[in-house]
DNA sequence: TCTGGGGTCCTAGGACCC
DNA sequence: TCTGGGGTCCTAGGACCC
């Protein structure tokens, strides 16, 4: 029998904000952007949600809900600091630990008893170890398995701690609606409502072959985590077996759309660049390529080339999403563009089709280019045709001796 | 309501191989 | 000439999460 934890920072974004900013408390507050953008909410406190206002809302109906709101544009990298500062602790309290995003944590705290208390106090004292280095609220959910220990913290918010005793999670569930278990969206839920079921206690009542007849081998998993078990897919995996990012990407959507092709060139250039920059940056060498395309009425494609050797090389990724554009962009305005980069390999160095010598060279080259876009920002440096039809001028400020692979690159 | 950006996982079909 | 049954890789799309 497992002691799992379930740590959630309660309105994470807006809490960080209000430690920099003290005058925000208690005042409905979004995160986002500001509310005349393209843009959806990130965060909103307590106080905005009493208008309706929630997260993955656009900003405009944010806006149109409580005009006096206040709106701030968010700054990630504060969010990130406080959610290292959080591991940090949550890592001193047990080693057994799995961020599963940037605001929330698991813990395996099984048989921890001798050194924080049974389960209610070890979770007092953890909520207060948080409090204390962070000045930041969270929720904790106790309980055997992962599933209901988010549940949980989910129904212990704002601030509160919830222990569900083992053996009581199918009746802890069964009041519940279907759409609290995590991967019920809209979509199953509705499927779902279709079949009659609107609790999870509903859903605990039907056989399994019925459920699998219907939702296959998702209905199934849904039998198991109506009695509250980690059935399926990710929820079974051991706590802290985390294995590393599957892919790395980054996208834009304009302020408004365009079909100007130096303009969508140039914003594809930047996106292979810094997808580029994060994957030598983490290590890593990808050998798919995916190009994301989002037109006006929001119909999007995604298309995906798949290389012979893996690459982390600017030029490549350039190369290639440029290739994937041009074959199929219809020629219609862009709302977004978006670069992928998956398959990815922890391959020790080896840059492929160069020699070992061009291969140094190449590596000096760019992690120079990596060290003036940390120092400058990473508008400060660039391989191509990154900034707008001007890059001839910026050419010069890329490190020297850049060896170039064809004749496209370099000055 | 006019819909961000960063991810994960699943499905389904086709190519290809034995 | 009317055709099996894996297994794996690749691609595209979609549901879902924070």
């Amino acid at each position: 029998m497992k002691t799992i934890f379930h740590v959630d920072m309660d309105a994470f974004f807006v809490s960080v904000e209000e430690l920099f900013d003290p005058s925000l408390k208690g005042k409905p507050v979004v995160v986002g952007g500001r509310p005349d953008q393209r843009g959806v909410v990130s965060a909103a406190s307590y106080a905005a949600r009493k208008f309706g206002i929630h997260s993955a809302m656009p900003l405009r109906t944010a806006y149109k809900l409580c005009p006096h709101a206040i709106f701030v544009e968010g700054r990630r990298e504060r969010y990130i600091e406080y959610s290292h500062k959080v591991f940090d602790i949550l890592n001193s309290f047990s080693p057994l630990v799995e961020m599963a995003s940037i605001d929330e944590a698991y813990l395996d705290v099984t048989g921890a008893e001798r050194l924080h208390g049974p389960p209610m106090q070890a979770a007092h004292k953890l909520h207060e170890m948080i409090r204390g280095a962070t000045k930041l609220n969270c929720s904790i959910g106790v309980a055997t398995s992962r599933l209901v220990a988010k549940i949980c913290s989910d129904q212990a918010k704002p601030n509160g701690v919830l222990w569900i005793l083992p053996s009581m999670e199918a009746r802890f569930l069964a009041p519940l609606d279907v759409r609290k278990i995590p991967g019920v969206g809209k979509v199953t839920e509705q499927a779902l409502h279709a079949c009659g079921i609107h609790k999870i206690g509903d859903l605990a009542a039907l056989d399994e072959p019925f459920l699998e007849s219907r939702f296959g081998k998702w209905g199934l998993a849904l039998a198991g985590k109506a009695q509250g078990l980690d059935a399926g897919g990710w929820f079974d995996a051991e706590i802290g077996a985390g294995d590393g990012a599957k892919s790395i990407s980054h996208e834009h959507t304009y302020l408004e759309d365009t079909a100007e092709p130096a303009t969508l060139e140039a914003t594809l250039a930047k996106l292979s660049e810094m997808v580029a920059s994060r994957l030598r940056e983490s290590g890593f060498h990808a050998r798919t390529l995916q190009l994301k395309l989002r037109y006006k009425d929001f119909s999007t494609i995604t298309r995906a080339h798949t290389l012979d050797h893996a690459t982390q090389i600017d030029i490549d990724l350039i190369e290639h999403t440029r290739k994937l554009f041009h074959t199929n962009w219809n020629g219609k305005p862009v709302r977004l563009l978006g670069v992928n980069a998956s398959n990815l390999e922890r391959a020790e160095g080896q840059l492929p089709l160069l020699d070992g010598d061009r291969q140094e060279r190449w590596k000096k080259a760019l992690s120079a280019v990596d060290r003036m876009r940390d120092r400058f920002g990473s508008g400060s440096v660039s391989l191509a045709s990154a900034m707008d039809g001007g890059f001839r001028e910026r050419v010069h400020e890329s490190p020297a001796n850049l060896p170039g692979r064809n004749s496209k690159s370099g000055s």
